[in-house]
DNA sequence: CGAATCGTTGATTCAACTCAACGCGAGTGG
DNA sequence: CCACTCGCGTTGAGTTGAATCAACGATTCG
């Protein structure tokens, strides 16, 4: 309701924000100069959001590609049976929901995790700068090829490990990607979730995650202080969670 | 080994696959005569296969793109414990890899299921036919958003639901699939899976599986003749699924 | 200082796994 | 044509990893 409706700020505040972005979408491939005007001519809002508010909601219809500025947002949807199942985790410089210039309905529903700051551009526009410039094109694209590859390696996770292999992984997952999006190493992060939402990630109770945390925490791979977590190990926690950077698709990640 | 190496059948043989791959295309944009006529100009290799022939393995390099035109293929992960996890099931008519428009290494394995035939396009040149044709790119572009939106369900699926309503969902999900190709009614359909398959689909053990056929058959949802799961009550097996085709992103596909 | 949220812990239950055996039909080769 | 094997489905018995239920502690915040 009233969260929903939060200060939309217009632009100019921010250009660097868009250079960001930029970055991202060049990590690839790169992007003519004229493809580089034409998105930073682009229409957009920027939006900030408090912790846990509704971003967007499974069914309604979607005009808008976002990107983050600023913050941690996640997708779930919620089944049938009540449960809640965390589909992706995004960080600043992730896109998340892309598949909005193509599909006009949300399958699931957004939210933040952290405060966030969201750039929004309308799909309308973003289709078209695809059209227009080919390189726009395909970096949005391989964004949500990568973010697939991502999903296929969710399913894996949560179909075939156990409760520490699956937790590791994602911790894994998530130190790597904040490494490649250039925001810290990746043996020190904070994970800013707690217990139940890591928990409806990996498709396991609060509880398990409790008590998984602390497991690996007594086998000496991670380090906790309230709500951070630090890689204490990074090979232990690779290997405890079978985790291969590859399906990431990153250039230049080693080991 | 010498299983990879299949009989190589050159084009010309059957331009009714084509059309084929056309009608999917089409289904939600149409496509102009000239984007048609660069389709049907490319140049293209046709594979057949017998059942359980890798296709592609995790970490080769893949240059092609493929398209289902006859049989059924299945994408999945070997893990670091050894367990399979099935990703993604091909029918008639899907695309298998577009992914290797732009991500050249695979990062899982694809297999035959059944005896198959594909349609294999240089993924440079199709990707290059996404930029000549705008209403390519943008058909392609979707069918990977919408099989993205299908791993989002799936992780959902393995994450949160129990035995029952995954296995039911699942087979909700390809009769609905299979209808929407055009392949046949999805109240009456073979799935050419073994059980362990549909447990590594599933994320259970082929063990698991029998036990949840035999109850979702004892509960009169589903029919079974040797391999052959016929749906027996479509909205009782529905609502054990908790399927909902929503994010399917089909037209015109009611309850 | 409450109230609320989240993390922690123990006791118990249960869904799914493991292990093991057996049946059955399809192929195959003597 | 039959004996054999092999893959797959079926079934039972026992085990276990994770869920459930329930309580309590710590931190934050208005």
């Amino acid at each position: 309701m009233a969260d929903y409706e939060t200060p939309v700020l217009e632009q100019e505040q921010s250009i660097s924000l868009l250079d960001v972005m930029m970055r991202r979408l060049k990590r690839r491939f790169d992007l003519s100069s004229r493809a580089i005007d034409a998105l930073n001519d682009l229409s957009f809002k920027i939006r900030n959001f408090a912790p846990n508010q509704y971003i967007l909601r499974e069914g309604e219809m979607a005009t808008q590609c976002s990107y983050v500025a600023a913050g941690f947002v996640y997708r779930h949807k919620v089944l049938g049976n009540g449960a809640r199942q965390i589909v992706a985790i995004h960080m600043t410089g992730d896109f998340i929901d892309l598949q909005h210039i193509m599909l006009d309905r949300a399958d699931h529903n957004i939210q933040s995790l952290t405060t966030a700051t969201l750039v929004q551009f309308p799909a309308q526009q973003l289709l078209r700068l695809c059209y227009e410039f080919d390189d726009i094109g395909r970096a949005l694209w391989l964004e949500t090829l990568i973010e697939a590859a991502i999903f296929r390696e969710w399913v894996a996770n949560v179909g075939r490990r156990d409760a520490r292999a699956r937790t590791a992984h994602l911790l894994c997952e998530l130190a790597t990607r904040r490494e490649a999006a250039g925001l810290g190493p990746r043996g020190n992060y904070e994970l800013p979730m707690s217990q139940e939402q890591i928990g409806d990630a990996l498709g396991l109770t609060s509880v398990h995650v409790n008590r998984t945390l602390k497991l690996l925490e007594s086998e000496g791979l991670i380090a906790r202080t309230k709500r951070a977590v630090v890689v204490a190990d990074w090979e232990g926690l690779r290997r405890a969670g079978d985790f291969d950077a590859h399906y990431l698709h990153l250039r230049d990640m080693p080991d």
